[in-house]
DNA sequence: ATAGGGTTAG
């Protein structure tokens, strides 16, 4: 029988335990001494070979099998121990097995959060119902940490309404179970939301933690909603929660998605060399990236490899995206090779796209045809796509043509890629091709997506649609509208009219920038923020399409004109309007 | 003995 003093050495032992070779050994041991029988001991040793980093499940799994009827804690640890695997069905399988075949063990809080984690990974939403039930009938429904991960669960698997449901359900909510939903309308995309929680979660007095900081940097970040996120970063100043990293990080993102570099690097620096991690760098580079400035990502690279830092391929992204846009070919092809060569990462379809994009951009069409067509990718409209859009920058029908038949061979032709290629057609006079193109785009059916600009003033946001009569100042907007336009004008702007189609109804240009009309959004905002903010004020514009080219022309004079900064993000890109100038060098 | 919440790309 057992001795206890042994028993708790044993344990001690267990818990110092690192290494699946000497675990077994005190396997070993615990079976001479006859301690197995005991089943504290085995269900330690259990929980051990299930979860522990050095266990092994197989083994796990083999001293489960030999346990005559498991209690509830061993049961937890097989489950818990598949959850976190490759097969969280198998955490599943017992799950069902502790419903249906145990005699003895009942599940608990625990039981249900390691299945709930499994169901995470797995999206089947039903499971989740089924689960969310046996809670109920169990009689944990109303357990804090069960209906945060049951919350979360259902956020994962699609249902943002079941979670959000439930959580206001919640007979008693924390501050974890309010992060989780942040952070669930955060990786949802549903950044409105998440910000809304943040109102609900003030207006309630619940205090704010790293978590909660991270998960809504990351929203202001995708919006480029500057405002909250200064709040966030005074918040997270007198706190003293800018030391935590994961909140520095989040930090550097969402002033550089925001167009602030300067605050970004400023973040950057302020967090000490040996505390910086992966994603301190990653955000980093990719900031520079995005704006344009290659030989910045490129010498933060650098920087990054000589702090000891490996690169991931998120890494590469961003420095691909930065040599692309400043249209550093050379170095970015070197760049794309090193990824395998010297660190062992292989190239995925969106570093394929970055580097038919950095050929394709830089008018070596032929090249970005090569590319593509060595790569396992070649399948891919994606790439296609790209190539697509690269002949539409350079002209080029040849190459456009080639393209679309690709994505016709694929199936993936849309509406919108007949548009570009028939705005190629038209440049080139070449009549028939275009009306080819007109008899396609009408049988596809055409498809839109509705361009929008924002523009932040005094924290308040102001959205703006093509041609928008809707806002409530409309009147006063295209009044000054009309006003910045003859300034412009007088500074040298000449509208360059849209390639006209003729088309019923309205459709976008392939999905990157907006439908001709007399009015995109950007200008409105631009024409609503002059007049609404003093001399000198910069400006801050976000639009979800790409910038076109008239408007791009348009900017760059108001900026001169009305000597104002003006900052643009569009859907893969900044541009810094300074005097005339556009940090793009009309290079996009 | 054991639990629920965090950042980059897309």
């Amino acid at each position: 029988m057992l001795d206890g003093a042994k028993a708790k050495a044993i344990l001690k032992v267990l818990q110092g335990c690192n290494s699946f070779t000497r675990l077994r050994k005190i396997q070993a041991q615990v079976i001479v001494c006859g301690l197995h029988c005991d089943p504290s001991i085995s269900t330690q040793l259990l929980r051990f070979c299930a979860v522990s980093v050095s266990g092994s499940l197989a083994h796990a799994q083999l001293l489960f099998d030999k346990m005559p009827d498991p209690p509830t804690q061993a049961w937890n640890s097989i489950v818990r121990g598949f959850s976190q695997s490759h097969s969280p069905l198998l955490a599943l399988a017992y799950y069902n097995r502790l419903l249906s075949d145990s005699l003895l063990a009942r599940p608990d809080t625990f039981t249900f959060t390691f299945a709930l984690k499994a169901v995470e990974k797995l999206k089947a939403l039903p499971k989740c119902r089924e689960i969310h039930g046996s809670i109920i009938t169990t009689g944990y429904g109303r357990d804090t940490v069960v209906c945060t991960a049951l919350t979360r669960c259902y956020a994962k698997n699609g249902s943002l309404e079941d979670a959000r449901f439930l959580f206001d359900k919640m007979p008693e909510r924390d501050l974890v179970a309010w992060n989780a939903m942040i952070s669930c309308y955060s990786q949802a995309g549903r950044h409105e939301e998440a910000m809304e929680m943040y109102e609900r979660m003030r207006n309630e007095n619940v205090g704010l933690d790293a978590f909660s900081i991270v998960g809504l940097l990351s929203s202001c970040a995708h919006v480029g909603a500057l405002g909250l996120g200064v709040q966030l970063h005074r918040i997270a100043c007198d706190t003293g929660l800018v030391r935590n990293v994961f909140v520095g990080n989040a930090l550097i993102d969402m002033y550089a998605k925001c167009g602030s570099l300067d605050d970004a690097l400023s973040i950057f620096t302020g967090i000490r060399r040996r505390r910086r991690d992966v994603f301190t760098w990653n955000s980093m580079i990719h900031g520079f990236g995005v704006h344009g400035l290659g030989n910045d990502a490129i010498s933060f690279f650098e920087q990054m490899l000589a702090a000891g830092m490996r690169p991931n391929s998120i890494t590469f992204l961003g420095l691909l995206c930065g040599c692309s846009h400043q249209g550093l070919v050379r170095e970015g092809v070197d760049y794309f090779h090193q990824m395998s060569s010297k660190f062992n990462l292989t190239p995925g379809i969106k570093h394929y796209g970055c580097l038919v994009d950095l050929y394709g951009r830089a008018g070596n069409l032929d090249k970005a045809l090569e590319t593509i067509e060595t790569s396992p990718s070649r399948d891919d409209p994606v790439l296609w796509r790209i190539l697509l859009g690269s002949s539409k920058i350079h002209k080029n029908v040849a190459s456009g043509e080639k393209a679309l038949r690709n994505l016709m061979r694929l199936g993936a032709v849309t509406a919108g890629d007949c548009v570009l290629l028939s705005t190629i057609y038209a440049g080139a006079n070449y009549l028939s091709g275009f009306a080819k193109m007109r008899k396609l785009i009408k049988t596809l059916g055409v498809k839109t997506t509705p361009g929008w600009s924002w523009i932040e003033i005094s924290n308040q946001v102001h959205k703006f649609v093509v041609d928008d009569k809707l806002h409530p100042d409309s009147m006063q907007v295209y009044e000054k509208l009309e006003e910045v336009t003859k300034r412009a004008t007088s500074a040298g702007y000449v509208k360059e009219e849209p390639v006209i189609l003729n088309l019923p109804g309205s459709w976008s240009e392939g999905g990157c920038s907006e439908t001709p009309s007399s009015c995109h959004s950007e200008k409105l905002a631009i024409a609503y923020g002059l007049a609404r903010t003093p001399e000198g004020t910069s400006l801050r514009i976000v639009k979800n399409l790409r910038v076109c080219k008239d408007c791009h022309s348009f900017t760059k004079f108001v900026s001169k004109a009305f000597n104002r900064s003006i900052v643009v993000r569009d859907r893969v890109r900044f541009h810094h309007f300074v005097d005339g100038v556009c940090s793009c060098g009309d290079y996009w």
